[in-house]
DNA sequence: CTTGACCCCTAGGGATTCTAGGGGTAGCGT
DNA sequence: ACGCTACCCCTAGAATCCCTAGGGGTCAAG
């Protein structure tokens, strides 16, 4: 699936991702990929910038470690981020079933 | 809700609305509002140039009509429209489940 | 020593939507 | 007659987001 259907909902993916507990951007790449059988799998090139972003604006902090002579960038949830995440959350749940409103289609399919 | 999040998907949204019979661009953006209880209401300056773009994409056709002293530029889709409307919609469903299954919540919800 | 996995980053471009304007007609209330 | 609202079309420029395409670097296995 390509990321530019995930315009705007990016951000919710990654507060959730590191709500789970604080993560390095590699290690969030490959979270989405796990979670998702592959189906979300982001360029580095999308994720740092994003990361970069929702830290300026005060929803994660990041610190350095050193892990096996690899420096990381950790991410963790501010308080403004769980809040962020709960907020964002509610408004993706709000646009989708908008969405599949207009859309129609079958009800929400079962997954399967 | 902003369609700022909407990026990428307001292209479903058009043609679904199209698909139920040709529209102007006017009845385009009263239908979704009228859909969604006023959710979606989108700006003139987005709906215009998005008709435009599926028309030159050969998604759409228009035609010119005069009512009540007003022009109207009437929207129809395409075969290729029509199949795109569908193809979009099998995204749309892989998409949606897919962020849903990532930021887990409820199990979808029941649109209390 | 080369390759691949792991790990970070930025610059520039493309695509999409919004803001903020520009038209114009018809009909209503005053 | 005038102003206001609804109806109806349009574009230019800004802003935003994600991607492409590079740039680093360490470590382990072949």
């Amino acid at each position: 699936m390509r990321a530019d259907v995930l315009k705007g909902h990016l951000d919710l993916l990654l507060l959730t991702i590191v709500e789970d507990g604080a993560k390095h951007g590699y290690a969030v790449i490959e979270e989405l990929r796990r979670r998702t059988d592959g189906a979300i799998d982001l360029p580095e090139g999308t994720i740092y910038p994003a990361l970069h972003r929702l830290e300026c604006a005060g929803l994660l902090t990041s610190e350095w470690h050193e892990v096996n002579g690899r420096r990381r960038r950790s991410y963790s949830l501010t308080s403004g981020g769980r809040h962020a995440a709960r907020e964002k959350r509610r408004e993706w749940t709000a646009f989708a079933s908008t969405v599949q409103r207009v859309v129609g289609a079958p009800a929400w399919p079962t997954m399967a």
